[in-house]
DNA sequence: TCCATATTTCCAGTATATTCGAAATATGAG
DNA sequence: CTCATATTTCGAATATACTGGAAATATGGA
């Protein structure tokens, strides 16, 4: 992952709105969620959700796909594993002993 | 972590320069770097990057320390680990399966 | 066709972020 | 004490982001 593309995703979910709106697709899974649906449950206006989908769905991390008259969202994972892991290369770059915790959170959620 | 302050830790590192900064930082281990010496590396005005670090600071991922006449910036991999593991239990909520890539990810920087 | 629903696009106003020059502060050397 | 070095703070200009109202588009049903 280049580093223009992980400041765009970093900048996409830097904001309480989508970062909001990225946890809840991220929970529901490969279904996904049509926007109406994510705007009632975050309590946002359609058309400014719209504007933070777009934002998310620019950085590559939702994808959306029309399903009758509603647009469905879902959260790409691949995305959010390669934002991950060049974090954590990053990281690991000068400090492997930071890995051994990074290492048990991963377990610990799984 | 709190999402407010993982917020304000995306924010900080969606930022060209301050990720860069930030992967020097964590780069240079436990020794850190002169305020100076980044500036050098990065090629940005030391008052420009003093706004950045000053940024990254107040989100947690770097600390400062003056040494003589220079002040030494430290990465916190605490606060970097936190952010990760935020977003890995965000990721694991819903979709174990996501966990298993993320895992040799992990396993193989190590 | 006509209408209601679902969502997006456009636009303008407001807020926040970014940058740089200039001045201020802190430190150590002579 | 005076000076050079290292860094920060201040202030203003510019750019970018965010929001919400209104209008536009797309779909399916009567």
């Amino acid at each position: 992952m280049e580093v223009k593309s992980a400041v765009t995703s970093l900048a996409a979910l830097a904001h309480e709105g989508r970062l909001a709106a990225f946890r809840l697709l991220v929970q529901a899974g490969g279904e996904g969620l049509a926007a109406g649906e994510l705007a009632r449950r975050l309590e946002m206006l359609p058309n400014t959700l719209s504007a933070n989908l777009n934002i998310l769905a620019n950085a590559g991390l939702v994808v959306s796909q029309r399903d009758g008259r509603s647009i469905v969202y879902r959260a790409q994972y691949d995305a959010m594993r390669d934002l991950l892991g060049f974090l954590v290369e990053d990281c690991c770059g000068g400090s492997p002993e930071i890995c051994a915790p990074l290492f048990k959170t991963v377990n610990d959620c799984c």
